[in-house]
DNA sequence: TTGTAAGCGTTATCAG
DNA sequence: CTGATAACGCTTACAA
């Protein structure tokens, strides 16, 4: 209840939070507009005196753009949508971690958006509600969308910055590449019976799904018997159970593709303690080439990765979404950034 | 230019992208504060009829309303900015997407932000930024905070979703749980020498040192000499130099408390690869309870954490957020969440 | 070189 | 029960 007429004078002193581009104005004596272009880099054709002034208010005031403001004038926010499936693959973490420091360089949120279960239609559904809401800057899609997906996105004006995957028969050159690599690889260390772990419970799996399909392709081409599919859980009984079932059925030696490195660890323990020989009645190569399989003994034989060239193809996307141009050369993944890495389990 | 009057008429079709609520009041025949209130569920009160109008004219035009617009008015988005550190806790990717899928149900989405290199101040920078530009609905802080950063943010008007970590001399509750849980397992199992593995690389590591130190305080307690600590890579070789040094100067029987399963897996493989017992010669406790060093052989012995659990936290953090409620009774992690998994590495 | 004014889509307040 | 109207903070023609 206090009268004191200071209480008034003294609120709109220089307060951290809140600070908008009219108090920045009234601060350095011009108007919004020029604070707004001035802050937005048309600093030419100013007189240089205004600009540091207005840059000076702004430091001194600790003004910081609202994002509502803009995203509401420009029709788009400064947000990209991070579309992750419901993948095997073990490096999530590390390619969410590498493209949101690439995005946030150029000034980017990531928001990240994770496939659950209720199926694709679901989650496309949950995506399209998102993008509708935020109206990002665009889209990375990790392998959670269909091509159909993807076009219709961009068809409502939203950008895909992901290289858009060629598919080849329903698969993308990324899952092709992999899968024909593991099983060329098989082959080439002597197994002619194959087959592919999945991972169990992870309950849509597309990858999965697309990687065993080209084992089967290549087994085919190479006149072999069609690989067996084995759902493997990640614990040791279970891994044990599935792969006994394989045994039985299949005989041995055995070459078993997997969905990623972690089943791969699962399969080769688990054949040691079925002491069965690994390598020799049982071949294992995983997918991932990440560090644990190379810390154990047997070292995991596995397929690797390049994440940090995959993720400069999406920087590439983004510069070419920004300055319009049209998406130059090859973005499509080299399929040489699959290589083996041979360990001590083929 | 045709100047036919259908075209006019025609003009405003149900078109997906852009429908405004604008659009939905005119179709509704209504303006558009009811059409706000309508589907911001101030039903009641409001003609069937009108609701039912309105409802369908907003199907209809597929509405959904513009995040950008709602936060400009409401000084505040649907956005929650995760804030991850740069942490050797194994399970991240598991956590982020638990509770990017508990907030997608309260619907708000998430944005990530990873601590990069640069130092605290830098990384804490950069939040702020976010959170100035953003404004976002809340902060959940998965270690990257201190409690003084965590206050200033909330000072700013962003509420912390996540719990107040309660410290005692540096260390969160967490950590300390964690740390001491593996000193004492060790201890038990008959370890009178101690020592600490840092994953090495990861340039800051808060929760690393804190863990250190609770261990040497725990030897300490017990009338033990102090812990060493060592800094494992994450490949065989570099895993075995830094072990050896280890035995070298600490002779043997040593247990080893180590900063993730990651690690654990590094120490007991390069054990046995020197011809040392494991256990006897040398113990080792990871953190984290993953899966993969359930597989291997030895088991590893760690420390398991109930995720689910901690997220459950975060959700009433939300609620209590909402409903303007004080945060109840008891937000902390309870201790009893901590639970060592014996392996066969102690 | 700078200012004026309009409008982006939403919600809150208050009047009818 | 419903509808004007006024913000919210920003950008951007266009005018001076």
């Amino acid at each position: 209840m206090s009268q004191d007429p200071e209480d008034v004078a003294v609120l709109p002193p220089p307060r951290r939070p809140g600070a908008t581009s009219a108090d920045v104005a009234r601060l350095a004596g011009v108007s919004r507009s020029t604070v707004s272009h001035i802050l937005n880099g048309q600093v030419t054709r100013f007189a240089e005196e205004t600009v540091g002034r207005v840059r000076d208010a702004a430091a001194r005031l600790g003004y910081v753009p609202s994002a509502a403001g803009r995203s509401l004038v420009l029709g788009r926010s400064d947000l990209v949508v991070l579309a992750v499936p419901n993948t095997t693959l073990t490096n999530v973490q590390d390619i969410i971690e590498a493209i949101a420091a690439d995005l946030d360089d150029l000034g980017y949120s990531v928001v990240v958006h994770f496939d659950r279960g209720g199926g694709a239609a679901a989650n496309l559904a949950r995506l399209q509600h998102v993008v509708d809401t935020l109206r990002p800057a665009g889209i990375v899609d990790l392998g959670s969308l269909s091509l159909r997906d993807l076009d219709t996105l961009e068809e409502q004006g939203c950008p895909i910055l992901s290289p858009r995957p060629r598919h080849v028969r329903g698969v993308d050159e990324g899952n092709l590449a992999i899968a024909r690599t593991q099983a060329e690889h098989l082959i080439d260390r002597g197994y002619t019976a194959l087959a592919y772990a999945f991972l169990v419970d992870h309950r849509d799996d597309p990858f999965g799904r697309m990687r065993a399909a080209v084992v089967a392709d290549v087994c085919a081409e190479a006149g072999l018997p069609a690989p067996t599919a084995i759902s493997v859980p990640l614990d040791a009984a279970g891994a044990q159970t599935a792969l006994c079932d394989l045994l039985r059925a299949r005989g041995r030696p055995v070459g078993i593709a997997c969905s990623n490195d972690e089943v791969g660890l699962a399969v080769s323990f688990a054949a040691l303690a079925l002491r069965a020989a690994v390598p020799g009645d049982v071949g294992v190569i995983g997918v991932g080439g990440g560090s644990v399989g190379q810390l154990v003994a047997p070292r995991l034989s596995t397929i690797t990765f390049d994440v940090r060239a995959s993720v400069g193809t999406i920087r590439r996307g983004v510069a070419a979404a920004r300055g319009g141009v049209a998406e130059d050369d090859d973005p499509t993944l080299s399929p040489e950034i699959f290589l083996v890495l041979q360990g001590e389990t083929t």
